[in-house]
DNA sequence: TTCCCTGCAAACACTTTGCAGGATC
DNA sequence: GATCCTGCAAAGTGTTTGCAGGGAA
């Protein structure tokens, strides 16, 4: 399992960096597909699942039939507007206390907890404004 | 669209009752086919949508390619064994801490946030003792 | 040369939907 | 009687995989 250095690769890598926020496999695939446009979406697959398993990507699933992927960068949260879907990062002093808090409780029953995971749903301001009813295209983030 | 309390209607909300746990929408399917022999598997997909918008069950997405359903009851969080993705419930006091929180974060910039989702990725007691390895079957959880 | 990787297309798993008949209000 | 609902089967969606050839180490 040495892992090779493939122009697919790097255009797959160097297309989630450059773009910076949150973007579906079929999103990374029309993007890098400009540059290296024998591309197929099956490479696109595998590689981010290659690169999320090195932790160069992340994956993130909020429950709305696609997922989403994104640089490792600093540990972040996610609001979601459940109007027009945008996500939108946002650093809150969480990761410890809700660990300890777990920790602490006793119906977690011997749960020996890893990671935990937070979004948060709502009304962007845009949409807010305008007064715009919910997509019914895209499926709106499920509860958990 | 006034609802009818249709015999499927009423064993599809039975059978997620009675189990009092987290099911999918197959596993609904074959219990509550053991009552109602001819109930299809379209019918229940179809009665879990009705019934969630009734807000008579929720519907919960892990990350794991299936949804679960549970009734709705009092509000509670979810620990979740990424190796024998068994859920269990949790009550935590966060509700309102983290909605204050968020209300509070410079950041969140005019997002007017509504509900929150939070559940936790660990190893539960009975994998962690056999040392079985993370299933291949069935998908792990993704990020969030 | 050795494997890992690619493009392509077919396969998958879960969920949704069209249709014609049936049940509920 | 007007709607809403059902079973069935087909279609849809995002993702995964088998294969034969190609490229990186």
């Amino acid at each position: 399992m040495n892992h090779r250095n493939t122009k697919q690769r790097r255009a797959i890598l160097d297309t989630v960096e450059r773009h910076g926020g949150h973007l579906t496999a079929d999103e990374i695939y029309r993007l890098a597909r400009r540059r290296h446009p024998h591309l197929s979406l099956g490479t696109v697959y595998r590689n981010l699942r290659v690169l999320a398993a090195q932790g160069a990507v992340r994956e993130l699933d909020f429950g709305m039939a696609v997922s989403y992927f994104e640089t490792t960068k600093e540990p972040h949260y996610h609001l979601i507007c459940r109007v027009c879907q945008r996500i939108v990062d946002v650093k809150l002093p969480l990761e410890d206390g809700l660990m300890k808090l777990v920790k602490r409780t006793p119906d977690a029953g011997g749960f020996q907890i890893e990671e935990h995971r937070l979004e948060f749903i709502g009304v962007c301001a845009t949409c807010r404004d305008s007064g715009r009813p919910a997509s019914t295209k895209k499926r709106a983030p499920k509860a958990r």
